[in-house]
Formats: C-alpha cells, sequence, structure tokens
RNA sequence: GCCCCGGUGGUGUAGUCCGGUCUAGCAUGUAGGCCUGUCGAGCCUGCGACCCGGGUUCAAAUCCCGGCCGGGGCGCCA
C-alpha cells in the first residue's frame, strides 16, 4: 500500500510547541512539525514531534487509540511533516511536563530515508557533511539557535541606531567602476556594461552624511579575495555606519556602546538559547570596558613577547594571535600608519604618519574598522595619489566635495564576525545559512 | 597561491605507521521481531563502506605518484 499524503485541508496549526507546556491540562491543540524520532514500545509509542520552538511529545496507547493513527505510525518516517490534532495532557511521566494525546493524525509529506544526517545529534556529522545538507543541518536545534541570536542581535543594532538618531539606508551594490582601489571585486554583465558588485558602501554612506547627517546600512556585499580561513567569505554582512560632526573618538565609543548594547539585549532576550550553545553571560559583558592600544604600543608589546616588526607594516595573523593574549574579549587598536589604511582616512595633524583609524578586535579576528573620514576635496585628491590611485576615475564621488561635505567619520561592522564572537563558534561557515567561500557556491 | 593533516556503509569512527587472519570491527541508522511509560529507551536477528586514476607487489583500505574534495595554519583581504 502507498503511503498517502493527506491535504491539510481546513486545519490550523493552533500552537507552536513552546507554547504547550503553559496550557492547561485537557486543551485541545493542534500541532504541527516534525517526525524527530519514535520511541516504538509495542502498546504505547512515543512521537517527538519537533518544530521551530522546540520539541512535544505525542503519546500513542495502541489499544486507546485510532486504527487510523496505529496504521499511519507504522509507515512513517523520520522527519516526516506531521500534524496531530489532540489534547494537552500535564503528566510527570514525561520529562517535558505533558504530553499530547492524539485523536487524529495527518501526514502532510514524507521524508525519504535513510536521512542525510541525523537531526538528534547522536551521531556526529562533518562539517562538509552538514553544509552540503544545510536544511537538514539547520533543523539541529543548536544550529537555528545561531540564526535566533543573530536575529535578536540585529534588532538590538537596529533599536540602538535609530534611538541614536540614525537613519536606515540602502546604497547600491551593483557599481560602474572598479577603481574604488582595494579588495578584488566581482565582474558582472550588466546588459551592454561591464558592472562590478559593492565591496563596501564606504563611499555612498559618506556622501550620505551630507544629508542626512547619520546614517546606517545593514548589507551584502562581497569580495573576490581568494582568501581560504576560517573568518573570510566571498559573500558578507556588513553593518555599516556613517555621521557627520564626529571623528573617530566619537564614533568609537558608539561601536562600543552598541556592543554592550547588544550584549545587555541578549541578558534579557536570549540568556536561555546562548546557554544551550555553551555561552554563560556575564555581567563584565554587559559592564567591561573596551581596553584601547594604539598601533605603536601594540608594537611595544609584540617586541616583550618576541615578535618584532617594523614600525609602519601592517600586523600579521600571528602577531594579532599573540597581541590578543593580553586581552580578554573585545580591544581596539588605534592610531594605525596611515600607509596601511585606506586613502579616505584622516591622517592625524599632529603626526601624517599617523592615522585616525581604529579596528575593533575579538581575539586575533578584526570585527569592526573605522575611522575619521577626509571631508576637504583638495586633501582626498592628495591622499589618492599618494595611494596611487588616480582622482581622475573618482571624479563622480569627488563632486559630492565641491558642495558642501560635513567632517564625519565612521565604521563598518562584520556582522557574522560578531555573531562567531558572540556563540564562539570556530569557523564563521557555520554562522552564515549558506556561506559563500573560495569553492562553495552551493548549496 | 603555499605548508600541514585527512577522505572507510546513509551518518560518525576503528583499522593504515609495520601490506597477508580485513571474509573490514564498533556506534548510529535502517528492515523485521519482542516489549504499556519511553525520553540518547532496551533486547534479538538481518542490511549496508575502503574518494578517483595510475604504479609497486604473489598480495594494497594499508606503500608510492597524480587528481578531486575537505579541515587547519599562512598569504591575500582600501
Amino acid at each position: 500500500m502507498r503511503n498517502t499524503i493527506t491535504q491539510r485541508g481546513h486545519w490550523k496549526k493552533t500552537h507552536y510547541n513552546c507554547q504547550l507546556s503553559s496550557l492547561p491540562d485537557g486543551t485541545e491543540v493542534t500541532v504541527m512539525g516534525w517526525l524527530q524520532d519514535v520511541r516504538d514500545l509495542g502498546k504505547i509509542k512515543f512521537l517527538v514531534l519537533r518544530d521551530s520552538t522546540g520539541v512535544a511529545q505525542v503519546t500513542v496507547k495502541v489499544d486507546a487509540a485510532t486504527k487510523n493513527i496505529v496504521d499511519l505510525l507504522s509507515k512513517l518516517t523520520r522527519e516526516s511533516v506531521i500534524a496531530v490534532k489532540g489534547v494537552v495532557k500535564r503528566t510527570e511521566k514525561s520529562r517535558l511536563g505533558f504530553e499530547v494525546i492524539p485523536s487524529e493524525l495527518k501526514v502532510l509529506n514524507y521524508a525519504k530515508k535513510p536521512l542525510p544526517l541525523e537531526v538528534t545529534g547522536k551521531t556526529p556529522a562533518d562539517f562538509e557533511t552538514r553544509m552540503s545538507v544545510r536544511f537538514m543541518d539547520l533543523r539541529r536545534r543548536s544550529e537555528l539557535l545561531i540564526f535566533k541570536i543573530q536575529h535578536e542581535v540585529l534588532r538590538a543594532i537596529r533599536s540602538f541606531l535609530h534611538e541614536k538618531g540614525f537613519t536606515e539606508v540602502f546604497t547600491p551594490k551593483i557599481l560602474a567602476s572598479a577603481t574604488e582601489g582595494g579588495a578584488e571585486l566581482f565582474k558582472v554583465k550588466y546588459f551592454d556594461k561591464d558592472a562590478y558588485l559593492a565591496q563596501s558602501p564606504q563611499l555612498y554612506k559618506e556622501v550620505l552624511t551630507s544629508c542626512f547627517e547619520k546614517v546606517y546600512e545593514i548589507g551584502v556585499y562581497f569580495r573576490a579575495e581568494e582568501s581560504n580561513t576560517p573568518y573570510h567569505l566571498n559573500e558578507f554582512v556588513s553593518v555599516d555606519i556613517e555621521a557627520a560632526f564626529m571623528d573617530y573618538e566619537d564614533v568609537m565609543q558608539l561601536l562600543e556602546e552598541c556592543i554592550k548594547h547588544v550584549y545587555h539585549h541578549l541578558a534579557a532576550n536570549c540568556s536561555r538559547e546562548l546557554r544551550e550553545l555553551g555561552v554563560e553571560l556575564t555581567k563584565e559583558d554587559v559592564t567591561k570596558h573596551f581596553p584601547r592600544i594604539t598601533y605603536s604600543k601594540a608594537l611595544e608589546v609584540l617586541q616583550d613577547k618576541g615578535f618584532a616588526i617594523n614600525w609602519g607594516e601592517d600586523l600579521t595573523t600571528p602577531a594579532l594571535r599573540k597581541l590578543s593574549e593580553e586581552f580578554e574579549g573585545y580591544y581596539f587598536i588605534t592610531d594605525w600608519p596611515t600607509e596601511t589604511k585606506p586613502f579616505y582616512i584622516k591622517p592625524s595633524v599632529k603626526d601624517k604618519n599617523i592615522c585616525e583609524a581604529f579596528d575593533l578586535m575579538w581575539r586575533h579576528i578584526e570585527l569592526a574598522s573605522g575611522g575619521t573620514r577626509i571631508h576637504v576635496r583638495e586633501e582626498l585628491e592628495e591622499s589618492l595619489r599618494l595611494k596611487g590611485l588616480n582622482p581622475e576615475s573618482f571624479k563622480e564621488h569627488l563632486k559630492a566635495f565641491d558642495y558642501g561635505m560635513p567632517p564625519h567619520a565612521g565604521w563598518g561592522l562584520g556582522l557574522s564576525r560578531l555573531i562567531m564572537a558572540i556563540t564562539r563558534r570556530q569557523n564563521i561557515r557555520e554562522v552564515v545559512l549558506f556561506p559563500r567561500d573560495r569553492t562553495r557556491l552551493t548549496p
């Protein structure tokens, strides 16, 4: 006999699993979800029904259940989608404190077998296996929680920036020129023209400070770098802000407050979820001041640790690992050599070799980068030339600096890197639903 | 792009150093059976695998070469 899929018909899901435990005994419910497991003891069968919010136990006593239910059960496979109408029974016999006694059962879809990985987590799966069947991997609660937490992080960031008077904007991701310099861009066809995918909203958000004053954008960007590390992706989400009449000290302070606000929000809204991921939030997470260390000071610290780096050189990954031994959690590296930073970063008035730039670090990973921007056209052109770039190819951008560009500053924060830091995951791919890296283009 | 490590049933592993008794072990899964309180259920029986291509050898999961794929460390990343 063929497996039959029933139409959902007029049935409506009345409750999510996470709501069931607080319902009074005898409440009639219709629950829908995935059959994670069946513990079959013969005359009594326990179904573990999972939905996006958690699991519920459906208890079927063969002698008391309808023949239809028993027949359907005999053919059910794990991860099939089912709907159960029944009543909630509060009982100490179930560890959840309740169970659902079914009166009707519908199979909404059958899952094939064998499954490509174990959703229960009983048998661990390789990274590669997990990524290749990511839709299944994400049914595991630990993986789902990462993205529930990311959702809360974004909610916190948006409310924080809104409170601070920032306007959320969207800038183009398809650009005419690849002349920004820096990272390699992906080239795409734009009808009969060549175009490039944006690697950041940098130039647009700066221009927008001349009208909105304070803007932020949460967007997806692309870099065609052949990186191969656990913290680089070719497609990533960045949280960018830019503010008129502020300098790097101001926006650094803002960034620190923003991260603290995120932790505050998480402590209030998802400490249980974080605990499930093995992360225990402490009071320090919300209160501790982020240490600030200048680039020059960092070099001294490294010198003491036997790491010789010439002034002016960028800090290598091994150097940053070494340096991070000095700090617990987040810290800023400030006052970088002008030559290590992009053309739009403002050199210090006191010393042209140093610029008003900072990186927010977590361990050896750069979470955010920001600074005071050059807002005077002549200085910007000078800076472009010093970096070996041609001001002519920035003509369109420079135009905005002719008509009242305010002094401004800003930063860009890698969202997934922040999520890595919060959830303590080791590989950025784990905190991205469908990561795009050097070799991964599917799923 | 460079260096290191790895690839064994659907899933995760043992075995590889030191080739043969590996007819490839275990767990999970899966199929069937027993079981009315399981909650990683338990017990019994069955099923299912050596990444690809060359080479060495009487003999290759095991050694050598190449490829593909993955992980880590770097580099690249205004």
